[in-house]
RNA sequence: GCGCCCGUAGCUCAGCUGGAUAGAGCAACGGACUUCUAAUCCGUAGGCCACAGGUUCGAAUCCUGUCGGGCGUACCA
């Protein structure tokens, strides 16, 4: 729709300069835009201000010439018989206003019922191969509540760039190595020695959560009381595998349950194991990028925009969380991701230049590495603030939330705002099931039309519910009407600038819209009309209203329900 | 000190690849169910877009500075 304006444009301008009214060929990039106010018609270009300059002459008068132009030729027609242009006008400082005739509408609704599920999609992501690496957090504890935010938009903007185009891998890096594992293994150790009748310090350092206590029982059941004779060394080895293999596990349900899938998990200690990091340190050794001071090993990555060099291996002889985290990103694109995006809590922004130093030392563009910084989640108890602590074992856990809100309820709120923002999650409001949370809006939405359409199967108005074409679409000249087929029609766009911009939040705006859209539509307009021949016109819009709102759902993992 | 994010209606936030009269939800006030689900709708009220400069025909949007809030700033993860 908005390609044909700018044809038209183009085709103008062109002509205006062949009959010379015009003095420049010089045409730039034309922007034609949705107008905001109903009063501007459906579509506006700015050609008029920005070609002013060029053309020495007055943004007015060029739109007037430009309007003869369009009037003059037969644009305005597709197929050169239908009028799809009702009226072209001169506005403000110098805006061509396009008003587009219903009729050049109502084909939208045709399409989305043939398309279906696929309303919306696009290729604009051309089959990059794309990896999103998302929640990836220490198996040393349950997910809390900030977890769940980085969930849903890691797991979001996966569906939402496969949607547009891209092929995408959704990953969960396991950091099941190094110190808080062995501090992990250690904490269950000490819990285990109490429950044995040892008295011990425990110390500030260690986890301190339920959790760890009931660990510390089930491996004395499993293995018998003896167990805590056994070598300590040993012991905590024993304890930290056991505990972080039951975590993860814990963690991976909690997930599921969330609806959040992935497509792969990567253990850090395999980058151990394989002897891949030693490789890698070996590799950029050879290459000058890794450097020895004070003992340790450095890594130059100053010299690629980050404040200072970063130590890879501590003069102790153990390597840092960076140096595996190279070795990882360097081995992501060495599976074939030309782009990868990791979804991080914005608690680690400072990390991101030394991550992306790292790859572009290994040769390859800052471009194809994107980090989403998810700002923290503010967790509120009836509007005061409750503070959570891993460490000290006070926390409300993903989980808790998912059982009282529900997993549609607590995606969508997560993702109602931009992740660039704070987000206030209020444990009391969130566990409202009334009005006042936003999901029963748009799912109101697709119960409701459902409702409708069972009716009208029930009266035999339509023979399914569920049909691929339209009837009577010219009937559907109601300004509510047109305006919800507007707002039907831009769904494919604010999916890729979604895609474009990874913020998936404008889905939830844009279905937020929509929902209101077609609420007062309903309120106002009696689908199942007296007239049968509108009725069915009136269903086909409105089947495309439930599609579209199922599509975006999905997008966002929220379900779609028949009823409500 | 330096770095990242934020500052828009009483509250929570959209809008930010520059466009015409800055939007929504909640809260407040007044209305609409014998009619397809009132988990809904309609209306009223509410704004120096933190502040000051700059760029531009045009700035909430871009640039610079100031102020305020959050988060970082380890041979921790």
């Amino acid at each position: 729709m908005k390609n044909f304006i700018k044809n038209i444009v183009t085709d103008a301008a062109k002509k205006a300069f062949e009959e010379k009214v015009l003095p420049s060929s010089q045409i730039p990039e034309i922007q034609v835009e949705e107008t905001k106010h109903e009063s501007h018609g459906d579509f506006s270009t700015n050609f008029a201000m920005t070609t002013a300059s060029i053309q020495k002459m007055a943004p007015q008068k060029i739109a007037q010439i430009l309007i003869s132009a369009i009037k003059a030729g037969n644009t305005g027609t597709t197929d050169g018989s239908e009028i799809l242009v009702e009226k072209v006008e001169i506005a403000g400082p110098g805006f061509i206003n396009f008003f587009l005739a219903n009729k050049a509408w109502h084909p939208v609704v045709d399409n989305i019922l043939v398309q279906d599920k696929l309303y919306g999609s696009s290729d604009i992501g051309k089959n990059e191969k794309v990896q999103v690496e998302f929640v990836s957090a220490n198996p040393t504890g349950p997910l809390h509540v900030g977890h769940g935010r980085g969930a849903v938009v890691g797991d979001s903007v996966g569906s939402i760039l496969s949607f547009a185009g891209y092929n995408v891998q959704k990953e969960y890096y396991i950091n099941d190595s190094g110190r808080q594992i062995r501090t992990l293994g250690t904490s269950v150790w000490l819990r285990l020695l109490q429950r044995a009748g040892k008295e011990i310090d425990f110390p500030d350092d260690c986890y301190r959560g339920d959790y760890i206590k009931e660990l510390a029982q089930k491996i004395l059941e499993q293995y018998g009381s003896k167990f805590s004779e056994k070598d300590e060394t040993e012991a905590i080895a024993v304890c930290a595998k056991y505990a972080a293999d039951k975590i993860l596990n814990g963690i991976k349900q909690d997930l599921t349950d969330f609806g959040v899938t992935f497509d792969q998990w990567f253990s850090e200690q395999s980058l151990y194991d394989s002897k891949r990091l030693e490789k890698t340190v070996d590799d950029f050794k050879s290459k000058d990028l890794i450097y020895e001071k004070d003992g340790a090993l450095w890594f130059r990555t100053q010299g690629f925009g980050d404040e200072k060099d970063r130590v890879v291996v501590r003069n102790n002889g153990l390597t840092t969380y960076f140096a595996s985290d190279i070795a990882y990103h360097k081995e992501k694109y060495e599976r074939g991701f030309d782009r990868v995006i990791d979804v991080w809590g914005a608690d680690h922004h400072g990390y991101i230049k030394r991550i992306d130093a790292s790859i572009v030392a290994s040769g390859l563009k800052s471009e194809q590495f994107d980090v989403i910084l998810v700002q923290l989640v503010n967790l509120l108890r009836n509007g005061k603030p409750f503070q959570m602590s891993t460490r000290a074992g006070q926390f409300v856990t993903l989980k808790d939330i998912v059982d009282e809100v529900g997993k549609d309820a607590a995606r969508f709120l997560f993702l109602s705002r931009s992740h660039d923002s704070g987000l206030d999650f209020d444990l009391e409001l969130a566990k409202q099931t009334n009005s006042e949370n936003p999901v029963y809006y748009v799912q109101y939405v697709h119960a409701r039309i459902t409702g409708i359409l069972l009716k009208a199967k029930e009266e035999k108005i339509v023979s399914s519910i569920d049909f691929k074409k339209g009837e009577y679409l010219d009937l559907l000249n109601e300004p509510e009407e047109i305006r919800l087929i507007k707002i039907l029609n831009a769904f494919k766009e604010n999916v890729e600038k979604s895609a474009k911009t990874l913020h998936p939040h404008i889905i939830f705006t844009y279905l937020m819209n929509l929902a209101s859209a077609f609420h007062g539509y309903y309120n106002k307009h009696k689908v199942l009309s007296d007239d049968i021949k509108l009725a069915k016109a009136r269903l086909s819009l409105v089947l495309a209203v439930k599609k579209v709102i199922r599509n975006g759902l999905t997008l966002l993992g929220v379900s779609a329900p028949e009823r409500m």
